[in-house]
DNA sequence: ACCTGAACACCGTTCAAGT
DNA sequence: ACCTGAACACCGTTCAAGT
């Protein structure tokens, strides 16, 4: 059962549509990656096509709809983060969580954290960046009040940096490359005592 | 002129279209990106697009034709940076220069250094990918052995997190975020003293 | 030897026509 | 209101036919 976060309510056809739609995307952007034939989710979810572009504007609105759920247990991670650990381990710990996360799913959560320049998906201010953003920005304030992160580091540096790390290695045979590039990551992230 | 590694000579209208085709190539990747359609390409060149990819057997291979010299200035710049500077701080100093020259590229060097399964371009040690890797492992040996390096760093990770960094902020407006990430990712390279 | 343009099987996106 | 499938303008790649 996905999440309901519906401007309003969809007729119940519509919504039978766009719950197959939202299952379809999952196995394909799983097989094919994040840039998998839209065509092939219409077919795979027994839909014409346009429909699929009437619910789904954009290719990012269906990754959005794919990964509404992981984001938020992400995010929920964050704050457990806060609260069982010292400001800079909860902020490294967790981008381990979001790092483990991005590797896992092959690539695909990095899709979403880029740009982010989707106009009306910024001012409702519930896209999977957007909560993101937000989870990185409090660990990284709490960190950096304990002095435990070197300075002039910024959230969206770190975002970008764990996305990078899972873009450049998705098509990768060697599966720790990922582990060692966070590492010389985090290393680079933290300050002098942690 | 372009470089004249070819397996045996070309004949001459073969070698004038092989010369278009790289030439248009240098434009249209500058213009769309590593992805850009290669039937623009051809259709630039004033080519037929069959011999496109008679020549050209994969788009890594026109990558490869496009930016054969200026990894080999790349290369060049390493052995500079090596003869002028103690062993930590030349490596260092050469992932800046490789990070500005993919930055300014917009990413299209990065998708040379990526994977580099082509069988046959591993082969002849010719690619962009073994010179570059030839390169960075020089600088990095003598860079440990200086004790200027965190243990356990290897080559292919330095090249995989410049590549990475400059994947992740090509379609950025913030010119700067490269550089402050390759200033996270050097922080997290270097040993304590250096 | 080498080139060309049409051909084929695909895309993403839109639009008329249906219910 | 919502859906569908055909239509359109594109790809990458291949192949017959040309010189």
């Amino acid at each position: 059962m996905p999440h309901a976060a519906q401007r309003r309510p969809l007729r119940a056809d519509a919504q039978r549509n766009y719950d197959r739609i939202v299952s379809a995307a999952r196995d394909v952007f799983a097989r094919d990656g994040a840039g998998a034939a839209l065509k092939e989710i219409a077919r795979q979810a027994g839909t014409g096509s346009a429909t699929l572009h009437r619910l789904f504007p954009s290719r990012r609105t269906l990754l959005e709809a794919v990964f509404h759920d992981r984001v938020e247990d992400l995010c929920a991670m964050a704050a457990r983060r806060a609260a069982e650990n010292e400001p800079g381990p909860a902020l490294l710990a967790w981008l381990g969580d979001l790092n483990a996360y991005a590797s896992a799913s092959r690539g695909l959560a990095a899709s979403l954290l880029q740009d982010g320049r989707d106009a009306d998906l910024l001012e409702q201010n519930e896209g999977c960046q957007a909560m993101i953003t937000n989870a990185v920005r409090g660990l990284l304030r709490r960190a950096q009040q304990a002095g435990a992160v070197r300075p002039g580091i910024r959230a969206e540096d770190l975002l970008a940096l764990i996305n990078a790390i899972s873009l450049a290695t998705e098509h990768h045979d060697d599966g720790e490359q990922a582990d060692r590039l966070l590492d010389i990551a985090i290393q680079g992230i933290r300050g002098q005592a942690v």
